[in-house]
DNA sequence: GTGACCGATGTAAACGTTTTCACCGCTGCG
DNA sequence: CGCAGCGGTGAAAACGTTTACATCGGTCAC
């Protein structure tokens, strides 16, 4: 069928462990025939099979990624910050999404074994344990934002209860008392994290709980137009609207627009994850800042070191916690807001292009 | 290292081919094996090796995937859809991104030369010739949104240019005569095609062209944001601003907003693409309705029906042009604006969660 | 002058599957 | 009764690489 490492070999009448060693410069060569080879290479546009090279070499070259979804900004911006530490490890991404529960993970889990060198499982609906029973043994696997117990896995999240709390906090200086929140998912673990952090700052405050304040969105922005939609309509509406992720405060923000609400003068919004379009909204959305792209890499990093290292395998799982940031914008009243999206933050360098 | 098909074999007492047979139901076996070999293969977790047997049967089960960037929705979306198609068919996806030019996708193409079963290459900057001639011989191939030149690819792209030319005429309907366009990058396929059903419009209508009105993009937020900025400081600026894609509209509202220019009274503005945020934007974005994930999943369509016909590898080329749809919303000022974003469209029906 | 080492090459054994072929014991048909 | 066909199995040959090991001239040091 197609071109091999013998077609080369025959035509250059050399030995294929010769073309071999051309190829991949593993071993010293005569000059002239390292120029026939790769001259005769060139010609037959040989390229090496790369299962087969996977298989004998214990080395794939990809990173197997697990995704529960890639609807949304969120996931376009972890990839990215993957691919591209990937990438400069010469590695590539094996992609697979849609795994919301065990049997999911479990399943996409599998189909990787053999063709990745490493794993990076989001699941934030499934427990860390089950995703370590589904891991073939020995494979290293970096877990983001999991829900952990004990697990001797690495993992790497976001620090979604300070977040919060943060934020919260500085709802609180800016005065509000009545505050509406937008949950996540009710099983999702960052979206619980983020909850909890909003009370325990409303309880340091000591300001009362009202259930009636919390309202359970999905992280899409359908869900936080619904959520916008019920806390303006409460007897006694909050003061401001804070969206568990951007995705809802959009939602948000596009309800309260349409019911003739002023943002941020009636109420106030604000989200969580700082998307690469919070800062383009309108008004300009302040939000905590995540460095989702960062976080992508930083699990991909890891993961390349743990496989360049090849250390005692069974030696301290790393568990990293990356730090929030909260970001003042327009959207929630503060009178420091800035101005423009380019005053504070210096614009994504990468040169994007359709 | 890790458990093979031998380890499952010995223990089980029977030969690797049987084990075999029975991990694939390729061939009849007795129950009372096959129940034994299944409880010895789960007990020491066996799993097969992907890069053996991509390499023992001529086929990986995963697709190449050849992008340009990660940056942004449109991006995200454009997987969603790939992935969405290729789950069905048992398949996973390998991505690689950040290869603009020439050089770059043909290194990424020879990266997954015997990786992967056949490839989805989007390069708006690079000409199809160059993509076909990187392309080790035989590897089936999807160009998307590609520049064509009676290359022998299959390929499918968007009616760019029927698109753009619907905005310009409903832009022109609406009493608009001087219309702003910030383009895309000078030597993208798509931007150029926008840009040529815009000015045919104009033509046809006998509007004189303004150069001055023609502004240069790249696809980004930032630059949309710049766009309007040049637009709007014109001695005789424009009544509308047509962004060749929803990422740039995006910066120009919020520049708008920022000048406290009221959009649409005192300038409208629409985009092109119709991501998913586009409906949920303050106002609401006109557009054009590309289905960027119905694109990505009839590209992923196409290829594997390629794949399972395996039909005569020469014949003749498929070439897919994806028809657009205007969305009037209301940034564009007009009258008969949908009011919520829920009105004329339903949602997004997939559940996505972080 | 001889042994040691080195550069350049070839041979062949991995790597972990799938799959062809062959074989064995049946059953059923002519 | 002979033989075709079939269910069930194993041995071994692919699949296309990399790499350990062997070989063979040389050159250099002693």
């Amino acid at each position: 069928m197609s071109v091999t490492i013998k077609d080369v070999a025959r035509l250059a009448g050399v030995s294929v462990a010769t073309v071999s060693r051309v190829m991949n410069s593993s071993a010293p060569v005569t000059e002239t025939t390292r120029t026939r080879v790769l001259a005769i290479a060139r010609d037959l546009r040989f390229v090496p099979n790369g299962s087969a090279r996977a298989l004998s070499r214990q080395r794939t070259g990809a990173l197997g990624v697990i995704l529960p979804d890639l609807y949304g900004e969120f996931f376009s911006e972890l990839l990215r910050g993957m691919d591209q530490e990937a990438q400069r490890a010469d590695h590539s991404l094996l992609v697979s999404s849609s795994h919301h529960d065990a049997r999911g993970v479990g399943f996409a889990v599998r189909a990787m074994r053999g063709r990745v060198d490493g794993l990076l499982v989001m699941a934030p609906e499934v427990a860390g344990g089950m995703v370590a029973e589904a891991l073939p043994h020995g494979l290293p696997t970096v877990l983001l934002n999991g829900v952990f117990e004990g697990e001797a896995l690495h993992s790497i999240s976001v620090d979604n209860f300070g977040g919060a709390h943060a934020m919260t906090r500085h709802l609180l200086a800016l005065g509000h008392r009545r505050i509406g929140f937008i949950c996540g998912a009710a099983h999702n673990a960052d979206a619980k994290a983020r909850e909890r952090g909003h009370h325990a700052a409303l309880r340091e405050a000591g300001v009362p709980l009202d259930r009636s304040l919390d309202v359970r969105g999905d992280f899409t922005e359908a869900s936080g137009w619904r959520g916008a939609q019920t806390l303006t309509s409460l007897a006694e509406p909050p003061s401001v609207i804070f969206a568990a992720n951007d995705a809802m405060a959009v939602g948000a923000l596009s309800y309260l627009r349409e019911a003739q609400i002023d943002v941020p003068a009636q109420v106030a919004v604000v989200g969580f994850d700082d998307i690469p379009v919070a800062r383009f909204l309108n008004p300009p959305l302040t939000t905590v800042r995540v460095g989702v792209a960062a976080l992508g890499a930083r699990a991909a990093a890891l993961l390349l070191h743990e496989l360049a290292e090849r250390s005692p395998p069974g030696n301290a799982p790393h568990r990293d916690v990356l730090p929030t940031e909260l970001v003042v914008r327009g959207s929630c009243g503060a009178p420091s807001a800035a101005q423009t999206p380019f005053s504070s933050l210096s614009l994504p360098s990468e040169e994007p292009s359709q």
